[in-house]
DNA sequence: CCCAATTTGTTCGTATGTATA
DNA sequence: TTATACATACGAACAAATTGG
């Protein structure tokens, strides 16, 4: 049996923790296969309906994905997961559309008391921030202001984020081994500051929709911080709730 | 083996599509038990694994709830249920708390062009339009402008609204039969009609937050549309992504 | 307090179906 | 066609929680 560490509960659980840490580690990549259920029942010295079970648990949490007759897929951070798992923009009359992302904005930071306390870290430490400008159909319409810690991205530079062929989360997964599986945001209604005001050509005192989000990977280890600003005038923020 | 619409696809799929039915139409209200497992697998005719695996789909959506010893339960609207599952208030500093809520308007009215739309129905048919103000330690911070069809909502009156004492999506259930199993929203940044403003003691032309909100019952059956405008000063609309 | 019955939870193992390469 | 992988369904045994006597 592979080696678990042998904390209580059911077995299931005990062997989706361990997937969970393999694939951490790195053991499989984002969009390859991970072994067969065949084959993790060997591993694991257990019944396949186990391990059936174990996989439910991370195919329920995103981690996974299952196709019949070709295997068990590691999540990968595309477009359409981004769109359609994620909360996302659409024209408030229901039109979607994929936004086109233009990076404007690189500097190194220090984290501030707020971006410090969200991502578990300290008031100083070194960062990466950047600025998304998000435009549908030509217009400008979103703002977004990420911080990157530089513990958990090292050497981040303008290049690469400006060469990315996929979005950011596959970035992290392919250039930093991490996955986002999940995010926690507030939402509030507010004024944009006046540098964003002008990138999204805003009357003055206009107001827009502010979202600060914190993105986690696997163990809701926090990787990163957004505050976004929304042009909410023609677009909405739209989201599901049950699933 | 209990009648079902002999759909395609697999077994289990069907029984879960017959127990829905079944609630639907009453045979079990909530709070109430479904018959057991063991009971089920003999009425279907099936194996338990495949009872179970039908009940599991329906406690994944929210509708039924297990509890291990007792038995499976139809999931009520609680207040614990209101602040977990759905979209909730959070003051800015995290701590959270049951707003109160106090009716503060009731009309009789005509659906919109909107309103229709989202409740798939027609302008102009009979409808109940309702408000409720929420307030959090004495301040109140969030409008609720709620449209209720008469053609689902018969005989609604400010008395019943008055009297309940729970949350309304619980007063939908016991006295319509109706339950709420998933909402979609659509939020902006906007500025505060002057009659809301005023509620909200918010100054002239500070920005709130918008929250149109469509409440869907089984079978994806839009039963409620509700606009809110959220004073977010000092309060958040907070919700989480994954799962 | 303990016992017995009931109900869901976990695990095992097997057989067969369906999709993919 | 064949082999592989996941999907469905069956059945059984025991564990764990709850309830009522």
């Amino acid at each position: 049996m592979a080696s678990m560490t042998s904390m209580d509960g059911p077995v299931y659980r005990e062997i989706a923790r361990s997937i969970t840490q393999r694939l951490e580690l790195g053991a499989w990549k984002p969009g390859e296969a991970i072994p067969s259920e065949t084959r993790l029942k060997e591993e694991f010295g257990v019944a396949i309906g186990t391990v059936r079970k174990a996989v439910d648990e991370l195919v329920a949490q995103g981690i996974l994905l299952r196709q019949q007759g070709r295997g068990t897929f590691v999540a990968t951070h595309n477009r359409e997961r981004q769109l359609f798992r994620y909360f996302h923009i659409e024209r408030q009359d229901g039109y979607k559309e994929y936004p086109e992302v233009k990076l404007t904005g690189f500097e190194r930071i220090r984290l501030g008391r707020e971006a410090a306390d969200k991502l578990a870290l300290h008031e100083g430490d070194r960062a990466v921030r950047l600025r998304n400008t998000l435009s549908l159909e030509g217009r400008a319409m979103m703002i977004e202001d990420i911080t990157l810690p530089e513990a958990l991205f090292p050497r981040m530079t303008e290049k690469k984020l400006r060469e990315r062929p996929n979005t950011l989360y596959k970035l992290y997964q392919d250039d930093y081994r991490i996955s986002v599986v999940r995010t926690a945001q507030r939402l509030s209604a507010g004024v944009a500051p006046r540098d964003v005001a002008r990138l999204l050509d805003l009357p003055a005192g206009l107001p827009v929709l502010v979202i600060r989000r914190v993105a986690y990977a696997y163990h809701d280890k926090p990787v990163e911080f957004r505050v976004s600003y929304v042009d909410t005038r023609a677009h909405d923020y739209v989201g599901d709730t049950h699933r």
